[in-house]
DNA sequence: ACGCTAACTGAACGCGTGTTCATATCCAAG
DNA sequence: CTTGGATATGAACACGCGTTCAGTTAGCGT
């Protein structure tokens, strides 16, 4: 709290004309990246399934990679909040991966997915997907670009049905 | 500290019998649990490329999920290690990494394997395999067994030369 | 039985935290 | 010019943390 005070110019205690307590705080700066994370993802749910997939891998590296902050607080402060907080945080969470459930449900209809479990093939992907900003650094070796390349090829082989890879 | 105390029976300033303090025990911890990571690996790294992967796939995610605890720790307090002390583990950490990197370059050589690039593909499979924990159940609809199984067969067609995957 | 050493207690310390509140300051409306 | 409401201050609070230490206890060798 004194550090983001500071971080404003501003004293700890004028911060409580804003926000009623840190809980609250964290609790709306949460809910606040996950619904503009929702409201983001939009325009990768039209297409065919692998243009869709496609489109969220490059995507979830992109948004990810943009806010740094925000996806540390999301999973640092996650077992700070209250218990309703909480399991509104996680259901909108749960919706997020849904839809690459969905996704790969309906590439698995369309005929070009085929994975061995879809709950279980999205949660792979999107922890494989988040884990880019563990370690991918601006001025390193690869470009974001590279980056989204690689993963979109490795995702694309991941998911697809044997001997397929559409790029 | 005074958790463990009362954990072991004990009062927190008995502790101080048997570590010097907070940071040291952490430490100790964190370089306990990867080198134990490190030796319980070694099996994993002989024979065939394809081989070798598998193991590793099967390995790391029941070595993980058997220690969820260290796993916690080893995320979790990570950033509050003295530089030294971090510099340590995070070797460490890369070490484990590169073998998955040298695996993936072995099995690229034989004409078994195709990524784009060993050392991303290497933090990939990694970050979803260590994934895992954050979701599987003991109790669940799928049993620890499924679960390597489906991401070993992910893992498979991830870095499989086109077309051929094993099982 | 005695004494020595190792181990544990319980209280305290300094510090950092989130939060509150009386007081002061500013600025626009009447 | 006065006044009132919004906003900031700075000091204090209660609490939890890692850590220390004088004093107590327990157990073993002689």
């Amino acid at each position: 709290m004194r550090v983001i005070a500071r971080e404003v110019g501003v004293q700890a205690g004028a911060l409580y004309n804003y926000i009623p307590d840190k809980q609250t705080l964290l609790h709306e700066l949460m809910r606040d990246h996950l619904l503009e994370l929702h409201e983001a993802v939009g325009p990768c749910l039209v297409g065919a399934a692998p243009a869709r997939l496609e489109a969220f891998v490059r995507f979830h590296i992109a948004f990810h990679h943009a806010r740094p902050d925000a996806v540390f607080i999301a999973y640092m402060e996650l077992r700070n909040l209250t218990p309703e907080n909480f399991a509104e945080i996680e259901g909108l969470r749960r919706r997020y991966e849904q839809l690459l459930a969905e996704m790969l449900h309906a590439g698995v209809e369309e005929g070009a997915f085929s994975v061995p479990d879809e709950k279980v093939a999205s949660m792979a992907i999107i922890a494989m997907l988040t884990g880019v900003n563990t370690w991918f650094r601006e001025d390193g070796r690869l470009s974001l670009g590279d980056v989204q390349n690689m993963y979109w090829q490795m995702v694309a082989r991941m998911v697809s049905v044997s001997g397929t890879v559409s790029s």
